[in-house]
DNA sequence: CTGAAAGCGCTTACAG
DNA sequence: CTGAAAGCGCTTACAG
């Protein structure tokens, strides 16, 4: 691969003025220099190294985004957001799946660490992990005292994201959505309870159910993991329980999604007998049958966001946290509870 | 950020000593030395700087994988291979949505080429385009020529994939599944023709259908985008055209999904009075009502075999291309016609 | 407007 | 076993 000495040599200037047309800075340069080092550049397919300069400014354009796991859709979105943020700025975005494990996430900040990663992006929720939480306090430190940027898009140990969704709000909404179908007796799916972002949505819960006038039930409260398997086994925990309920409200689309397959199992349609909910408006949420009603979270936009807000970090810009909008999404698996019910009975 | 001087100088060693117990080769050192300066190391919070090592070797340990859409359950699932293969090695892994957009597909390679990406991944297919290719064949000669790795999981314009699937055959074996259901009539949505993997799918429905003596018939074989909006034009065109069908063949779940929808739509009870197949297995296949038959494709496999396929030409070790097998997986869109139709007049 | 030179943080012959 | 020094490919004061 040429290099900008060869660049130079061919265009009969020093490695100095090659770089400066290169770089594209607003260095002057006389017009025909110029021109003969973008010709010579041309010619060479010159490419230039961006470990060198990168090794210069300590920075590398190169955004890495930790998630639980590419292959969920919500983060995938995300990502795509942040790589659609980041391509204009030729910035390159590197993608981590933590697991949600904190070796894992360790050792991929250390990596972006070491490559003097521009940004750092936190898509998923911090862990109430003390000890972890302590090691990602210190490399946050050096990568912002570095002069790279970090962002969360949700809630975590050190606080607020910086960008984030307001998630109490988005699952009180559902709640009273829910509520003005006429459910009572509304079950909650809470996810991990060391995930920050589901304590948010435990609380929305409890705050959307007091806004309303229900008392909550700590029997139709279940914790889960937050995938598809949490939302099965937390249908028949709850239905173990004995404890009624019209509706099932699950603090991620995940869960609701093994919730509706298990009520398919189980005989029990929804939602003629039972109503269910999901948060997060993944792109599979309106292809379940029935489809999902949800709260749909702007994926994509927090991602792009994301990114911007690094920027503006990057370049010492003001910076001010930013609340997206969530917005309630009714379709075909919640429906009114007492008609419904009458319906079923006449059928049966 | 610490330097490896000021470890070396904290241990009262010289930066190569110190670089040479960092390093971890097998260089002789003292133990005494040796733990001064990993004592040195942990008490800076050494990280090694990857791009002054970069530099030095014209390699970063980052592999870039080119998608067409991180949010395509297709692609997420192979670059979480890819990432599950990097992390034992401490490589980092780049997406790159491309939306198949040359443009956006040449700035990518050029970035990864400008970082010295240790290995580039095309994950999807290749595309009839001979300028792009054109280009696209400078960069990869120029990748490889710089000591990385290219990699392909799929037909591109040189050639076969190095790591890929057996697509006639998936398919081929798909065309007989059905036939075996007792289609004769079957539909097939092809997908882009400009797209190299649609052609060999394409060309595996022929050979499928060759295999059990069925002539194809030209009027129910519709090209189409790869999307879920291209299954569901797919039908109407399908429909408009006249011609009899009993079932639809897809080259893409995307599009069997988007079949699925429409004929929901229309009020087309899948299986009764149309069977639906898909081609790859996303996640999401097995959600849909009813679950969609297709055929799986080891994605996340293709993505772990992909990588390790470019660690071994990065290590000058012998490689041979390898093809992962598929397998046919029968859900609930697919059935008997004849039997299911007859039970359908009997309803009607 | 142009160029010579220092230096970013490493690794690796080379010498001892 | 240890260290001094060159050099990877750039950018950027500094001098002219």
């Amino acid at each position: 691969m040429a290099s900008i000495t060869e660049v130079a040599r061919l265009a009969g200037v020093s490695v100095a003025t090659a770089s400066r047309v290169i770089g594209a800075t607003d260095y002057p340069v006389s017009p025909a220099t110029r021109q003969r080092v973008l010709d010579a550049a041309l010619a060479l397919d010159y490419v230039p190294n961006a470990l060198a300069r990168g090794l210069l400014k300590s920075q590398l354009a190169i955004v890495g985004v930790i998630v639980h796991d590419i292959t969920d859709p919500y983060f995938s979105e995300v990502v795509r957001g942040v790589e659609d943020a980041a391509a204009p700025g030729e910035y390159l975005v590197i993608t981590c799946s933590s697991d949600r494990d904190p070796e894992r996430e360790n050792a991929h900040v250390r990596l972006l660490r070491s490559m003097r990663a521009a940004a750092v992006i936190f898509a998923g929720s911090g862990m109430d992990d003390p000890e972890h939480n302590a090691q990602l306090g210190r490399h946050i430190d050096e990568i912002r005292a570095n002069g790279a940027a970090v962002v969360h898009l949700s809630p975590h140990a050190f606080g607020v994201p910086e960008v984030g969704v307001d998630n109490a709000a988005g699952i009180a909404a559902m709640v009273a959505a829910l509520a003005r179908l006429g459910h009572r007796q509304i079950a909650f799916l809470a996810g991990p309870p060391s995930l920050y972002v589901a304590r948010e949505r435990l609380a929305g819960y409890r705050r959307g159910l007091a806004a309303v006038g229900i008392v909550a039930n700590e029997d139709i409260i279940r914790h889960s993991t937050f995938d598809r398997g949490g939302g099965s086994r937390g249908v028949d925990e709850l239905l173990a329980g004995g404890a009624e309920f019209t509706a099932i409200c699950c603090a991620n689309d995940l869960l609701a999604l093994g919730v509706l397959e298990r009520l398919a199992e189980l005989g029990i349609p929804v939602s003629e007998r039972m109503s269910v909910a999901g948060f997060d408006d993944i792109s599979v949420a309106s292809m379940t049958a029935p489809a999902l009603s949800t709260v749909r979270l702007p994926l994509r936009e927090l991602g792009r966001r994301g990114f911007e807000y690094a920027v503006r970090q990057l370049n010492d810009e003001p910076v001010t946290a930013e609340l997206l909008p969530t917005e309630v999404v009714l379709r075909d698996s919640t429906g009114v509870p007492g008609r419904v019910l009458a319906a079923t009975k006449g059928i049966a």
